[in-house]
DNA sequence: GCGACAG
DNA sequence: ATCTTGTCGC
């Protein structure tokens, strides 16, 4: 059976049984209310958000960066930490991450008019990965920025920074393959909410620097993965 | 039934 | 994601 029940948090999971089964058929629901039509002011401040883990997986670490839309500089950041309430099951990391991401986001001093998430957005099996489900949940507009394939095909890609090729699930486009930088993999970029299929990599392009990773994720990575107090701590 | 499988 | 040293390349 499907016997384990997990933690149930109304804002993200309304509805939901705590079931696997039932995660996936909240997010077969939830998926018809992603809109894939551009519907966001022009960005002033944007973030990023990212989790991470302390103590063998057991603490869940959620960082949420406020950043100048034009500059590309942080404004604000905000981490918070929770016990960690389900473990990885591919297609359903929104249900893992997501309560913490959307707590981390709350507790800007400001809101944005466009959220970076480190994940997919309708790249996903059931057409809702963790930047649309945190896009329905929050009501922002959110792009998905992803380093790894879950799901679809491509053409081969060009070398150069610049370079794309759509990203496919049976002949539908569902993201766009991003080379952000020469000769590095290149970034999986979907639409989350209110963010169209080719305005996505475009707002992907404008926070780029010199990195492979947008800033507002790269920035947001930093933080709940601990780069810097770990880089510190071992060259002690 | 056998693989694949975001972070 | 996380555990981890050195190493290759711009």
């Amino acid at each position: 059976m499907d016997a384990k029940i997990y933690p149930v948090d109304p804002d993200a999971f309304a509805g939901w049984d705590g079931t696997i089964a039932g995660a996936r058929r909240l997010q077969r629901e939830l998926a018809a209310r992603v809109r894939l039509v551009d519907d966001f002011a022009p960005p002033r401040l944007i973030a990023g958000v990212d989790v991470g883990f302390e103590e063998q997986g057991t603490i869940t670490r959620a960082a949420a960066v406020l950043l100048d839309a034009q500059r590309l500089v942080p404004q604000a950041e905000v981490l918070v930490r929770r016990p960690t309430t389900m473990p990885y099951v591919p297609g359903l990391l929104s249900f893992r991450e997501l309560p913490a991401l959307l707590e981390a986001l709350r507790a800007l001093p400001e809101v944005p008019q466009l959220v970076y998430v480190d994940g997919h957005g309708i790249a996903h099996p059931r057409r809702l990965g963790i930047a649309a489900h945190l896009g329905v949940a929050s009501g922002l507009p959110t792009i998905g920025v992803a380093k790894t394939i879950l799901v679809g095909t491509h053409a081969p890609l060009g070398e150069s920074r610049g370079a794309r090729t759509p990203l496919l699930d049976g002949g539908t486009p569902i993201g766009t393959l991003l080379r952000s930088k020469d000769r590095v993999a290149p970034l999986i970029v979907s639409p989350g909410h209110r963010v169209s299929l080719a305005t996505a990599p475009e707002l992907v392009l404008r926070a780029l620097t010199r990195y492979r990773l947008p800033e507002p994720t790269r920035l947001a990575d930093r933080l709940a993965s601990q780069r810097e107090a770990k880089a510190a701590a071992r060259r002690r």
